[in-house]
DNA sequence: ACCGGGTGTCATAGA
DNA sequence: TGTCTATGACACCCG
């Protein structure tokens, strides 16, 4: 619905609007153009312009006046963007655990080791407090090892918890403080001289499996590579009796699957750009480890949901040759544009979303400066002619000159150039002898405005006519403004989607870390636990079988020798109490 | 002839 | 209440 059919005919000056009107038809506007009210004559007048009234299509531009006037009024054309780059990986390294800790972890506080769900981080936490348990038990044990040997307190911990044990063949409650080190002491120089110094027959004491202190501890292995700490040369003969390869793990629950359940490499092949096959290699090369398996049964799920949103949506064949990695971060709700260099950078270096803003939406001009876009060549087609209502007349004398006008002075070709690039509304207020100029009916504040039109004595069209042009002046500036703002908006979320994508890939590429060092702590872990167990010895100095016992990682740090039944039950418990909190 | 994008304009809501 | 601004909708133009 134009304004064209919308106005009621009820004004003072008929006859000025028709001299104007007259004069307007030659430049293409109706009647209505005069008078606000006057405008529902409009479709009578159009069936009576019809057949003189052609729409003019020379309108190339504004006038030059208000174009230089709105290259200055718009100041936002340089405006700022998000910064394209997210915050590399190296700006967290605190969230980023590798395998020479930071000295911060290695105080923190010790979980029991069997715990179905820890995350790769707590794992890798855990592995250090048990390091730092060992040494603070050490230097506990050369204060007091003797009191601990022979002296259990009632309220100890590692000989309560455990004391449900009444069928042990051991006599009493199970622990590795009860645990006889036997023969093993002598190469097995990780405990405490005071330990190893105590008899065999002692064995039926508690006997703490800890190191004396870090001291020994460190010359024992060498240093403190951990690596070398827990792939020891080679276990003594007996020990490898006992710690072969049917030794259970009972460390299995603490690289429990449920820790990795998170955890798809497929999503790596969607945000990192790993094809397929890698992914899958990379998913393989974790289940075939001895027991870190990634839970694959994930992968398909996390497919099919968390990146579904991202990556099923590939129909938009993103330019890039990314391949597969740039097809899967296309998003949907961002097809449709086409590449530019800008994108195309980001695209190629980040195999990032297919969505490519057109051209047009990099346009940084001031919505306000039509004549910027004349100097932006691949904008041309944007500087539009919208004098819809100028009259043929006008149009051919602006676009073919007769050759009489080729003859007129160069004052009158200006006059044309100048009138040419007016805008219908400065010719109308031109029409109406308005005696300021359109610049200031627009963007005068209110009381200067009012203070100008006080100055003069108007009449009601022209007032009318002027606050026309004022209010479709500042709508029109408005419509740039807004039109600029979505533009931006969509811009900005673009690169929104770009910065998350990018901080996907890169937390994919972290979790990739935390899995090969888990793994690699894992296998440690299974070392040690091996190690020790191998060279534990009941009373009378035969090794414990591991189908019948187990280690049990206490929550003070302590290792205790317990039944392999009660182990499984525990291990069952651990495991309950995450699902219980999921409920 | 049709389509997509740009632009001007109007109506309207909200400040 | 009047003014200004933002925005959806529409019409028109252009390529």
């Amino acid at each position: 619905m134009g304004w064209e059919s919308r106005l009621t005919a009820a004004s003072a000056d008929i006859d000025l609007i028709d001299i104007l009107w007259r004069q307007d038809i030659d430049l293409g506007a109706g009647r209505e153009v005069f008078d606000y009210s006057h405008r529902q004559k409009e479709q009578d007048v159009d069936k009576e312009l019809q057949d003189g009234r052609e729409r003019e299509d020379t309108w190339s531009g504004e006038g030059a006046e208000a174009l230089a006037r709105d290259l200055l009024v718009d100041g936002e054309t340089g405006e700022s963007f998000p910064a394209q780059f997210p915050a590399d990986v190296s700006s967290i390294p605190e969230a980023v655990p590798s395998e020479s800790e930071s000295p911060a972890l290695q105080n923190s506080l010790l979980s029991p080791l069997l715990t179905g769900t820890e995350s790769p981080f707590d794992l890798e936490q855990q592995w250090q407090d048990l390091m730092s348990i060992m040494e603070m038990q050490a230097m506990e044990v050369n204060t007091s090892a003797s009191e601990i040997l022979y002296n259990a307190p009632p309220g100890d911990p590692l000989s309560t918890n455990y004391s449900l044990a009444p069928n042990t063949p051991i006599n009493q409650n199970v622990s590795l403080h009860q645990a006889s080190l036997g023969g093993c002491s002598q190469d097995f120089s990780l405990f405490s001289p005071e330990v190893e110094s105590l008899p065999v027959a002692s064995s039926s004491t508690l006997l703490p499996l800890v190191p004396s202190n870090s001291t020994s501890l460190n010359s024992t292995f060498g240093s403190t590579n951990l690596a070398g700490l827990f792939f020891p040369s080679q276990l003594n003969g007996t020990a490898n009796d006992t710690s072969g390869p049917e030794l259970p793990d009972p460390l299995g629950g603490l690289l429990d699957e449920a820790m990795l359940d998170e955890i798809s490499l497929m999503d790596l092949a969607i945000e990192e750009g790993f094809n397929p096959v890698q992914a899958s290699q990379l998913e393989e090369e974790f289940d075939s480890d001895s027991g870190l398996s990634l839970d694959s049964s994930h992968s398909p799920s996390s497919l099919s949901s968390s990146e579904g949103s991202s990556s099923s949506s590939s129909s938009s064949s993103s330019s890039s040759a990314s391949s597969s990695a740039s097809s899967s971060f296309s998003e949907e709700g961002a097809v449709g544009y086409s590449s530019d260099s800008e994108t195309l950078d980001l695209e190629e270096a980040e195999g990032a979303v297919g969505y490519q803003p057109e051209y047009s939406k990099f346009c940084r001009m001031s919505y306000q400066d039509p004549s910027q876009l004349s100097c932006l060549p691949y904008l041309e087609h944007v500087g539009h002619n919208h004098t819809y209502n100028m009259a043929p007349s006008a149009l051919d004398s602006a676009d073919l000159p007769p050759p009489s006008t080729l003859k007129k002075g160069n004052k009158e070709k200006q006059a044309d150039f100048l009138d040419k690039q007016m805008s219908r509304d400065e010719h109308r207020a031109r029409a109406m002898k308005i005696p300021f100029t359109n610049d200031k009916i627009i963007n005068l504040p209110v009381e200067e405005f009012n203070e100008l039109l006080s100055k003069y004595q108007l009449s009601e069209a022209q007032l009318s006519l002027i606050r026309d042009i004022r209010r479709r002046g500042k709508n029109k500036m408005a419509a740039q403004n807004c039109r600029k703002r979505k533009l931006d908006t969509i811009l900005n979320l673009e690169r929104d989607v770009e910065d998350l994508q990018r901080d996907k890939a890169r937390l994919l590429r972290e979790k990739v870390e935390f899995l090969r060092s888990l793994r690699q702590m894992k296998q440690k872990v299974q070392s040690l636990y091996q190690e020790v167990f191998g060279r534990l010895r009941d009373e009378h100095g035969r090794p414990y079988s591991p189908s019948q016992y187990a280690l049990q990682y206490a929550g003070d740090g302590s290792v205790l020798l317990i039944p392999r039944t009660m182990a499984d039950q525990q291990a069952r418990r651990q495991e309950r109490k995450p699902k219980d909190r999921r409920k």
